[in-house]
DNA sequence: TTTGTTATTATACGGTTGAATAATTACGAG
DNA sequence: CTCGTAATTATTCAACCGTATAATAACAAA
């Protein structure tokens, strides 16, 4: 009976390989599957080791699904922070990468989807998602508010927030669909429908640069 | 030590309830929380006798899951199917009822997100979602036809197909994000916005009686 | 009223869960 | 090189999970 042998971690590092391999189990067995067990083996240490970093198991699925929801806006963001030299192409952008890798990922709606369900039930992960909701809401709304600027429009804030509830809806509506059910979507990419349909809401202000209309 | 009396109950009457109880629990404290013995407590029973009607618990979910959606697919059609006369009108019915109680409402939710988060999981579950979801599509996509030949539109299959992922995008969105922080939306409501986009991606058409635009 | 059927309850079982505690061992400070 | 600290492992616990099986009682048929 030799003990198992083990090697010092960082705290941080630590940490991130816990939620990492957290994430990996919800991923491929839901919230279900993630038992302390099953995520310390993944992540190669003793469940023990958990309770060492996390105050409870809950407290470590509500710093994973932050995790989660900050490194999808961010992804987003980024997108839409290029070279682009027009608003008009940030949106594009910002909208395509929406709803194609690494974004519309079979696992990160597994991901979100598992966390979804734990919201109306925690109040904890109401506040989380309210919080990325809303982040992801107001950088949306900025970009707008360019859109609408550079098109000669007056930006009137009400305006870009109804403007960016319901752009919101068709991107958050067909990333969800087009994620869970890819194959149906594979003679009507989803991307070029999320442009039109943000063209058409946008009053026919022009996003694309070659819009070969369906 | 007495027996627990007991009386019988129509083999469809005990199934309803039990699958009835089983939705109770989950909206309230999600999977986790529906487990055989909350679920027969709830419905009145002891828990051997969920095994007695159905082949596991897994089974009764799926039937659980199965009502559910079907329950909310003929919820919004029959608000369609209503005494109106053009089929714009019948249209706009139908995206508002999708965006009102009782559809729009807290316990479906919760309902739908727990299951959604089995689909990516367990293949019986993603096979209920995939029909519902289709259901429910080519219900939007017949509504549409009718609405682009009453506008004196070719209602080509295309279009149809591509504006019903569009709308039915849109709808899902506002749903979701509506109902889970409904709070956020008051100063915007969200069958307003949901119609305006609608004709937005119609290119024009109106579905409104009265749309003071925003 | 008696009997047979089966819906329902009661009980038990093996396995799993999150958490708590105690025993070790790696590593830095001195 | 030694020692103290704390990161990590090992073990244990009570509670709960879904399921299987046997005992019981309600109701229908005769």
């Amino acid at each position: 009976m030799s003990r198992r042998p083990f090697h010092r971690a960082g705290e941080d590092v630590r940490r991130h390989d816990l939620i990492a391999a957290t994430l990996d189990c919800i991923s491929e067995s839901g919230l279900q599957g993630a038992t302390v067990r099953q995520i310390a083996a993944r992540a190669g240490v003793t469940p023990g080791l958990i309770r060492h970093y996390f105050s409870s198991k809950d407290q470590m699925l509500q710093d994973a699904y932050r995790e989660v929801m900050t490194g999808m806006t961010s992804a987003v963001v980024a997108a839409a922070d290029g070279d682009q030299q027009s608003a008009r192409e940030r949106l594009h952008d910002f909208i395509v990468a929406n709803l194609t890798p690494p974004v519309a990922d079979g696992r990160r709606l597994s991901l979100w989807a598992a966390f979804i369900s734990h919201v109306r039930v925690d109040p904890a992960f109401a506040e989380i998602h309210r919080e990325s909701y809303l982040a992801f809401r107001s950088a949306l709304e900025e970009l707008l508010a360019e859109v609408l600027a550079e098109a000669g429009e007056e930006p009137a804030p009400q305006r870009c927030r109804e403007l960016g509830i319901a752009i919101n809806g068709v991107i958050d509506g067909l990333w969800l669909e087009g994620t869970l059910v890819g194959d149906l979507f594979t003679d009507n990419p989803l991307p070029g429908i999320a442009i039109r349909s943000a063209e058409a809401l946008l009053g026919g202000i022009v996003l694309a640069q070659d819009t070969p209309s369906s």
